[in-house]
RNA sequence: GCUGGAGUGGCGGAAUUGGUAUACGCGCUAGUCUUAGGAACUAGUACCGCAAGGUUUAAGGGUUCAAGUCCCUUCUCCAGCACCA
């Protein structure tokens, strides 16, 4: 520790932290008012990704986002806003049970160990949360409404006319009075179930087969499914939780090998919100390539549905294409292995038992083989040709492996002069290879993969462009056009104990009831660890089972999809959130969290969202206005922190040795936010050094005999000292009383130097530049100093204001010489009245005339290379400045027998002689 | 392969969007104070050069009075997608 003059206390983080942080806790300094008593003030919601409490605790890493919007908060909240700034824990899910297995205790009591060591450290940094606004999504009050949502999921279809969820008793109503012959209308045409049926017909079912129909349409349903399965975890995985690695599939937490299974699972029609999930994009304010990320993993793509007629028979094959355009330049028909149309043909198929075992063979294939290398094989279907709707041309048909099942129809019309996968196969297997499209510029014409062009290959449409001819071919053959999305509806189901029950029971008769009374409470088991099948360990609890309750639980992000809403509202029994909070709150302000959930919770809670919006709960589209992603920090080394590279540096250790302050302030600046960058412990002492100079100077402040040394701005843009006014801004140029013997300029200086910082600072937080924010921070600080190492010395009210921009990075210290400066000024006054707080305190505003002293320094540049430094008033037009730059020596003697072509004057910049 | 983003001192990084490149901090060098310092403070620190001056934003070219910033070519790194017809 450094040695300080003895009237100085010593700046001791520990006691200090440790003060403040039970002051606030007992002063609720943090607290967000209830909507009632908002009074009018305008509300903000600043959010974090809630946690998974896993046992491992907090890295260093961890909390650079708590710290960034804990910062945005303080200024929220200084600058008069009602702030809702909560924390939870998601704490359902794989992490929370894989710690319960390996250390043998239950779920529950592994999440609350888990909980408290979190709450710990998040506490020692001194975030600003209102813990009266906590939730956890395994407290049954809170699943309670998870459950709920769900149950109105089940009880709703998508009504395509309207563009939103409705009833499912709607639809039920419409069979009974309609039928379903007019079926395309009663879905989205991803997931339309293309079954027509008369109003008798439907009364004719029984209660399972309307089930069953219904079941194609409910927003949450039960299907076949192709899944993930991982045996090691004992349970189905989405596809953001597989992350590839060497080629293989593998599950994102430990890295366990994947494999595809076809089981009954329940799932979410996310499919229907395709179109809003990508059009709501433009209307928020998301990183863009988090916005690119999304409506590539959405993958919209307009075509055309066309029907290749099978030459001899009634049946037909339908095929998927965005190029319709270039049907003229079809040479084969290709099918998916798994295409139905073979298994119902096989009789008409000569090679038959060629074409099985090459399906086989496929399908033996793991999914790293099939992309291995992008070899692509196939096998003719002999005996059956398809006719070419726009030619009445007979094609062969084939099947191969690189056209895909789960993606429009599962057929593709082969047209390899203008498709790079198609002409591929046809190389390999000698099909005809015809041109149909010719370049505009018609430069390019011997190469294949036109992308758009005119059409040359038909009499009919001769001539026309991609576009028009498209939309003419497909009419004039009978296609529909129609929009495919890439994006899958999302498996809701996990083998798993540690989820939300799924609130349904199937009676003996097969038949789905809801279960009334919720929460559906998860009940005790005595082995919680998978099963290794495909039911999860709630299979084994016959209580369970007899009730004939769902032997799945809910995935993960089921209680992650709606959490920000239950933070407006935390305690409420009657409803998820109530009417008023929604009305107050709306939607999340500020959203931060990693990158990594941005095809998982960012798009799952989008649709949730939209979803609750159709049946009235919210009142907005979208449930964030605006996202930032922290950066990651690294390890020294470079890797990514983790206990299997022993490079893990702990928050708690930082905060003892350097403090809370000086940690929140190091991750501010070490970089921009949203960027990554190595930890670096050596580092952190610049920030401890500027906290110590910061607690320095306020203690040399506060201890100095008079207030009366600053100068005090007037609201007419006068200065006044001691109650006298001495000079107006405009009566004299200020340069003059600028020299350096002359008192006034310290002052001025402090003025101009403090208003920069106020507008730096606030437009920065803002804009979450930290970073930046802090150094003009420390800019500030070392002008301070200057000052006050003069005969000048800073006025009490100005360091003040310092301590106001600081304060949101370095709450603890900030507070504590606030303190010490309002006991002073209390002496003063009466003993009375209760010292302010700093974080309550006003965030101060800039004066816009305060930040432009009266001279300025530019560059004069000859020829573009800066030759010599000018001093010129502000307000100074080109010629002026012009002779000014003349008459420096320098310049002339740069400028010594050249002629002057052209001179360019950047106010307050530099001036540019252009001289040959 | 495709898509998106990025390359600036020994290191983390600034640069008002075309206007004095290298702010701020770390580290380093010298000094002050100290019994000592791996504390603090003061000064210096892009590179070459004794200096005058010259050269620098991955590499090369271009537009401009002026380019880290705009355009073209090439290289490297990171992230996402991976036969989506």
């Amino acid at each position: 520790m450094a040695k300080k003059p003895a009237k100085f206390k010593e700046y001791n983080h520990l006691v200090i932290e440790k003060k403040q942080q039970s002051l606030w806790d007992k002063n609720k300094t943090y607290k967000t008012l209830p909507v009632n008593a908002a009074k009018g003030k305008k509300p903000f919601y600043i959010l974090d990704m809630f946690p998974y409490p896993s046992g491992a605790g907090l890295h260093v890493g961890h909390p650079r986002g708590y710290i960034g919007t804990d910062v945005l908060a303080h200024q929220k909240r200084m600058q008069g806003y009602n702030v809702l700034h909560p924390m939870g824990y998601d704490a359902f899910g794989l992490p929370a049970e894989q710690y319960a297995i390996t250390h043998k205790v239950h779920p529950k009591r592994a999440v609350e160990i888990n909980v408290k060591t979190f709450e710990k450290q998040l506490s020692a940094i001194g975030l600003s949360y209102d813990w009266a606004h906590r939730i956890n999504t395994t407290d049954p009050e809170y699943y309670k409404w998870t459950q709920w949502i769900f149950l109105q999921l089940y009880n709703s279809y998508y009504d395509v006319k309207k563009n939103k969820a409705q009833s499912i008793d709607q639809l039920v109503k419409i069979f009974e009075t309609k039928g379903n012959k007019d079926y395309t209308k009663n879905g989205n045409a991803h997931t339309t179930y293309r079954f027509a049926f008369s109003a008798v017909q439907w009364k004719g079912f029984t209660e399972l087969k309307k089930q069953e129909i219904l079941m194609h349409y409910r927003l949450a349903y039960e299907a076949d499914s192709e899944v993930n399965w991982c045996q090691e975890l004992g349970t189905v995985l989405a596809n953001d939780e597989i992350v590839d690695k060497d080629g293989k599939q593998v599950s994102e937490r430990g890295e366990y090998p994947v494999e595809k299974m076809t089981i009954r699972q329940w799932s979410m029609r996310i499919t229907a919100y395709a179109e809003r999930l990508i059009s709501g994009l433009e209307t928020i304010d998301f990183p863009e390539h988090i916005k690119t990320i999304q409506n590539n993993w959405i993958g919209k793509s307009e075509g055309a549905e066309i029907d290749f007629t099978v030459a001899g028979s009634s049946e037909k094959i339908t095929a998927f294409t965005t190029r319709a355009d270039t049907l003229f330049g079809v040479s084969a028909v290709v099918l998916a292995p798994e295409h139905d149309f073979i298994e119902k043909n096989k009789t008409q198929i000569q090679n038959y038992s060629v074409v099985e075992t090459y399906i086989r063979q496929v399908k033996n294939k793991t999914n790293e083989e099939r992309t291995e290398n992008n070899e692509k094989s196939g096998v003719e279907l002999k005996g059956i040709k398809a006719i070419n709707p726009a030619n009445g041309q007979a094609v062969s048909v084939w099947v191969a492996d690189y056209v895909l099942a789960g993606y429009g129809t599962g057929a593709v019309m082969s047209v390899p002069a203008h498709d790079e996968r198609d002409f591929e196969f046809a190389n390999k297997y000698k099909l005809d290879i015809k041109k149909v499209i010719q370049s505009v510029d018609s430069e390019n014409t011997s190469l294949p993969f036109i992308e758009k062009g005119m059409l040359v290959s038909s009499e009919k449409f001769t001539g026309m462009g991609s576009d028009v001819a498209k939309n003419e071919i497909v009419k004039s053959v009978g296609g529909r056009t129609i929009t495919n999305y890439k994006m899958r509806d999302a498996i809701f189901a996990r083998q798993r104990y540690w989820g939300e029950p799924i609130p349904l029971y199937r009676d003996k008769n097969g038949i789905i009831h809801e279960v009334k009374k919720l929460p559906l409470k998860l009940p005790n088991v005595k082995s919680y660890e998978p099963t290794g099948k495909a039911e999860g360990p709630l299979a084994g609890v016959k209580a369970w089972t007899d009730k004939g309750y769902e032997t799945n639980t809910m995935p993960g992000w089921a209680g992650s999809s709606w959490y920000f809403l239950r933070y407006m509202d935390p305690k409420n029994t009657k409803s998820l959130v109530g009417d008023k909070e929604i009305a107050y709150w709306k939607n999340v302000d500020v959203y931060v969290g990693g990158a990594e959930h941005v095809t998982g919770h960012l798009l799952y809670s989008r649709f949730w969202h939209k979803f609750l919006k159709d049946i009235g709960v919210v009142n907005t589209e979208e449930p964030f206005k605006k996202m930032y992603n922290q950066g990651l920090i690294l390890a020294a080394d470079g890797r990514k922190m983790s206990k299997r590279w022993g490079n893990v540096v702990n928050p708690d250790d930082i905060i003892k040795t350097f403090g809370a302050d000086t940690l929140r302030v190091y991750e501010m600046f070490m970089g921009p936010f949203t960027a990554s960058q190595p930890w670096n412990t050596e580092s952190i002492i610049g920030s401890r050094r500027f906290i110590e100079r910061v607690w320095r100077l306020g203690q040399k402040i506060a201890t100095s005999e008079s207030n009366s040394s600053g100068l005090v701005t007037k609201a007419d843009g006068k200065f006044e000292r001691s109650g006298r006014t001495i000079f107006a801004e405009g009566e004299k140029g200020r340069e003059e009383i600028r020299g350096p013997e002359n008192l006034l300029s310290a002052a001025v200086t402090t003025e101009i130097t403090l208003h920069k910082t106020i507008k730096k600072v606030s437009e920065d937080i803002e804009n979450f530049a930290f970073n930046t924010a802090i150094s003009s921070l420390m800019i500030c600080l070392n002008e301070l100093e200057n000052v006050a190492n003069s005969e000048q010395g800073i006025a009490k009210e100005d360091f003040k204001t310092f301590l106001q921009l600081l304060a949101p990075f370095a709450p603890h210290v900030t507070e504590e010489l606030w303190e010490m400066f309002e006991s002073i000024s209390q002496k003063a006054k009466s003993k009375k009245q209760k010292p302010s707080q700093i974080h309550l305190s006003i965030w101060p505003k800039y004066n816009p005339k305060k930040i432009t002293s009266s001279t300025v320094t530019i560059g004069v540049q000859v020829n573009g290379k800066v030759r010599a430094e000018i001093t010129i008033p502000t307000d100074a037009i080109q010629a002026d400045v012009e002779s000014i730059a003349m008459k420096n020596e320098k310049v002339l003697q740069w400028l010594e027998g050249k002629e002057i072509k052209k001179i360019i004057y950047v106010p307050g910049r530099l001036i540019n002689i252009a001289a040959v």
